[in-house]
RNA sequence: GGGCCUGUAGCUCAACGGUUAGAGCAGAGCGCUCAUAACGCUUUGGUUGCAGGUUCGAAUCCUGCCAGGCCUACCA
């Protein structure tokens, strides 16, 4: 396993993305392929902003600019926070590139050749003022159960019950408020997923060290009720990929678009190849990572997602490729997350409560976010924010035991020696202990990131950083040095090549901390510590080196209240 | 309504059916003084949501109940 194919579910282009949905996805991919990257393997890391559908043509309308450029805005939004939190992409494309509309259209085109695609006739709600087909939560009226007048056309928010806009009374839409209203007929593609279901059934059950959380999901759709069903694959707006067969028109279709959750997941193959395309690359540069007759056989795949994302990719996505009857590269391993709450309720993009993205990187730099939020990642269960337990987690793992193990060491050879590796004695028991022990704990940690257990990984490089302090309360150089300086020279030789070993290690979850690290002790070897001995001799006595400016700087008690109160209300 | 997940120390979480249920943080005590009042050691703290059952043995498997969360197919 050299190659890696890695994507992020890709965000949607309406709006700014808060902490959750960050963890959920490009966060925890990030630290995989960053890991990956580490131990020298090949990585492709794809990301990509999803931009078609109904929210993204309301979100222009509301900002009063055309669908095509508030994409194009909001996708260098995204993409510079991306950045901001080092999110390391190979590339961050778009969904509504030219790439991905070949691509969904060629896919289609395949699917109907095969027998995968069905025409439907089917009754919509029009709305007059709004010059558009209403998806069924967009129609509100009153509940005919309840009474409840905000009752959406798919659900009761009230009385929870399931409901179909035609039930609605007085239904009006929930873009304008108009009650011009009409029911129209229009035909719509449906992908025939159900001829498919036993081979995704059969492909399932072959995955069987996938997370619960994916395969129960799955499960469940492939079997609720009368098993899975078709799905409609294209809508009536303007802003998406035409319907059409490959390259062709699709007689009867004019007009239409392919459904956003038909052409999302086609973009990580589409993004790979707009990548290609930047680079002036050839064809085979993306086709080696997605086809497998054109040398993706030995790549292995992995995506990672909110549960919400599941059913699209576990069965939607691979019916697509395997109905295309070409050799597409399928995913060999899906890791879900669930959510990640705050402060006692949930994140909300519509309220404005929590931390969106570009909030968090205005207070605190992104190694700060990204440590709590892998090592709190919502692996198991829904898991919560709160502003203590991010500051003491902050101040504590990352000030306390990391931050000041560099200070520390550094400041003591400083005053001690000078700015430069020490010479002179040799390594006892101890060191040695030392070495075996970061050994085991170097080997233990890989595995945890090899399994994708995220919070474990946290946990084993936490232990991996505390060993450096046990050490040096153990040794105490600064009273060896009193009676043997030469012993303290060794010991604090030791002690400073921990920081490049663990600037390399910690680098998936902290990379700017890392950089700083490196650059202080001027080291070069970002090599992964396969050999822990070789490494903790890197640095040669006479080496020079930098005492850097505090790695993390706590946050304050003050700070933490503000950022509370400022938190919890509306956004902006 | 149906499905799935979760419930373990004050908090965040561990624990292939197998010693006495463990870590980190918080609390208590001691030590150290190189360092960002940092670090290290020791320690208090649990009827594993409740009630049954299976088993030589259950936090773990089964049944029922309670509580929280998510999904339930045209928002994405």
């Amino acid at each position: 396993m050299n190659r890696v194919l890695i994507t992020s579910a890709i965000p949607y282009i309406n709006g700014i993305k808060h902490l959750g949905n960050l963890v959920g996805s490009q966060l925890p991919a990030d630290l995989y392929a960053r890991y990956n990257r580490g131990r020298g393997r090949e990585v492709m890391f794809i990301c990509a902003t999803d931009e078609h559908g109904t929210p993204a043509e309301l979100a222009a309308a509301k900002a009063g600019k055309p669908v095509a450029e508030f994409c194009a805005e909001m996708h260098a939004v995204q993409s510079e926070i991306a950045d901001g939190f080092r999110l390391s992409f190979d590339n961050f494309g778009r969904s509504s590139s030219d790439r991905n509309h070949k691509l969904t259209q060629h896919f289609a085109g395949k699917l109907a050749e095969n027998g995968l695609i069905e025409e439907v006739s089917e009754k919509q709600v029009y709305s007059h003022a709004d010059g558009r087909f209403l998806p069924d939560r967009y129609i509100e009226g009153t509940c005919p159960n309840c009474g409840y007048d905000g009752a959406r056309g798919d659900q009761c928010e009230n009385c929870t019950k399931q409901l179909d806009p035609t039930d609605l009374i007085d239904p009006r839409s929930a873009i304008s408020g108009s009650t011009d209203l009409e029911v129209r007929e229009t035909k719509h593609l449906y992908l025939r997923q159900s001829k498919l279901k036993d081979k995704l059934d059969a492909w399932i059950d072959t995955k069987t060290d996938w997370p619960v959380l994916t395969t129960s999901i799955a499960k469940k759709w492939l079997h609720d009720g009368d098993g899975l069903q078709d799905r409609g694959i294209t809508r009536d707006l303007d802003w998406g990929v035409p319907v059409k067969k490959g390259d062709v028109d699709w007689p009867g279709m004019e007009g239409k678009v392919f459904y956003v959750w038909f052409d999302a997941p086609i973009e990580y193959i589409a993004a790979t190849a707009e990548l290609a395309d930047k680079l002036g690359e050839p064809d085979a540069f993306w086709h080696r990572w997605w086809r497998t007759d054109k040398g993706a056989d030995d790549v292995r795949y992995v995506q990672f997602m909110g549960k919400d994302n599941v059913p699209f990719h576990t069965l939607s996505f691979p019916a697509t490729i395997m109905g295309s009857g070409e050799p597409w590269k399928l995913v060999d391993y899906i890791k879900s997350f669930n959510y990640l709450n705050y402060d006692g309720g949930q994140f909300s993009t519509s309220k404005g409560r929590g931390v969106f993205m570009d909030q968090a990187l205005s207070i605190l730099p992104a190694d700060y976010w990204r440590w709590w939020l892998l090592s709190h990642a919502p692996e198991n269960s829904d898991s919560e924010f709160t502003w203590e337990n991010f500051q003491v987690s902050v101040n504590k793992d990352l000030s306390d035991v990391l931050g000041n193990f560099v200070s520390r060491v550094t400041k003591f050879c400083r005053s001690k020696f000078s700015e430069a590796v020490p010479d002179g004695g040799t390594y006892g028991d101890l060191e040695h202990a030392l070495i075996a022990d970061l050994t085991a704990k170097t080997r233990a940690y890989e595995g945890h990131m090899e399994a994708m257990d995220v919070r474990k990984a946290a946990q084993e490089l936490r232990g991996i950083w505390v060993a450096g302090n046990e050490y040096l309360q153990t040794a105490a150089p600064w009273t060896t040095f009193k009676t043997d300086p030469e012993q303290a020279a060794a010991q604090i030789r030791l002690a400073l090549n921990l920081i490049p070993f663990y600037a390399v290690l910690s680098a998936p979850f902290i990379p700017d901390a890392a950089n700083t690290m490196m650059a202080a002790m001027g080291a070069d070897n970002h090599g992964w510590p396969d050999d822990v001995p070789a490494t903790l001799g890197a640095l040669k006595p006479g080496h020079a080196f930098t005492v850097p400016d505090n790695v993390f700087s706590k946050i304050s008690d003050e700070d933490r209240e503000s950022w509370q109160e400022r938190f919890a209300g509306t956004r902006d």
